[in-house]
DNA sequence: AAACCGGGGTT
DNA sequence: AACCCAGGTTT
């Protein structure tokens, strides 16, 4: 049996990338959900010091429940998204408290599981013979069948023909195959084709067409916003707020920070900068301003310099506390 | 600096 | 199906 699946599967045992959670897996539901949930937004090389600092804090679901949230946002700064570990957070309260989900239906009713993460847990930690298709996933089937569908139509399609040829002794080796192959040879640029154990079987690259595949999506525009934050300091700290439910970077920390032009509550200081904060697809064009302050000042929660590293808080917040202590530390007369 | 990547949730 | 979430990598 020599059929391009046993191909990819002998790739994959050869070629595989180690990662510090592979040795974790093939039992724990735990250390899978950690990952994928990790590697979500990011790659590998980004998510590694994340997550063994996590499995360090946080070694079982029952750990992880037991913890605050602060905590827990605490341990996800840098990884962004942070509705994420809230999920994963609240995630694993519900199966420490109901138990572990047994399919991937199960698994879709957990907050922040989807279509791809229960087939990816449920394959990979519980050998469920179910598909997990990706972006990788979505590529490697556009090129190898040269369809040029995008969007839920090219996942739909992805998903029917992975599901029809899951390995059913190996279903989490061989969703990772498929994966693995997405993200080190059959790449969005500059694949390397020379390289693929399945290359005679693609039909884009038969063709001649393999850069032509999967067909882009239609891009959307920008959406630009001003803001401006005032960083308060008073001696050897600074004032901060924590964003409320609904806003951007909720539960975290940050300066106050609104519209130009909108009131924050706050004196507005000083000019010390400016930065432009990029995300998704929001440009965030970003005024600091500092503000020395004498007393009391409603609203604010004082963090020393020395503990700022370990508050949880918004990137461009962090940003603009960078920048205003810089200015600081130009300008002495302020201090 | 712009373009692109990506999975889950919501409406 | 479109948009929101509110970061990262590649070019």
């Amino acid at each position: 049996m020599s059929d391009w699946r046993s191909d990819l599967l002998a790739w994959f045992d050869r070629d595989q990338r180690t990662m510090p959670w592979r040795k974790d897996f093939h039992s724990d539901p735990y250390a899978v959900w950690v990952s994928e949930v990790m590697l979500q937004q990011t790659t590998v090389a980004a998510v590694i010091p994340f997550y063994e600092r996590w499995m360090a804090r946080f070694p079982t679901a029952e750990a992880l429940a037991a913890a605050s949230e602060e905590e827990v946002l605490q341990h996800w700064q840098g990884l962004g998204y942070y509705s994420r570990a809230r999920n994963l957070h609240q995630g694993v309260r519900t199966v420490v408290q109901f138990g572990w989900p047994q399919t991937v239906k199960e698994w879709k009713m957990i907050s922040g599981v989807g279509d791809y993460t229960a087939g990816a847990i449920g394959s990979i930690a519980q050998g469920i013979v179910v598909p997990a298709v990706d972006g990788n996933v979505e590529r490697v089937f556009s090129r190898r069948f040269m369809v040029s569908d995008t969007g839920e139509k090219l996942k739909r399609f992805a998903t029917f023909w992975a599901g029809r040829n899951v390995d059913p002794h190996r279903p989490g080796d061989w969703n990772q195959a498929l994966m693995e192959l997405g993200a080190t040879v059959c790449t969005p640029k500059n694949p390397t084709c020379g390289r693929c154990p399945v290359a005679s079987s693609c039909e884009a690259l038969q063709a001649g067409r393999v850069g032509e595949f999967p067909a882009p999506k239609p891009r959307k525009d920008w959406i630009e916003l001003e803001h401006v934050t005032v960083v308060p300091f008073r001696g050897d700290r600074v004032g901060l707020v924590q964003a409320k439910r609904g806003e951007w970077w909720s539960g975290l920390w940050q300066p106050p920070r609104g519209e130009v032009g909108a009131d924050l509550g706050i004196e507005i200081g000083e000019f010390v900068g400016r930065f432009k904060h990029v995300v998704t697809r929001h440009k965030i064009q970003l005024e600091v301003r500092r503000l020395e302050v004498e007393g009391h000042l409603d609203g604010l929660t004082w963090f020393e310099f020395a503990d700022l590293d370990e508050v949880p808080m918004s990137a461009p917040g962090r940003r603009a506390i960078n920048l205003a202590l810089e200015a600081s530390l130009r300008l002495p007369g302020l201090e």
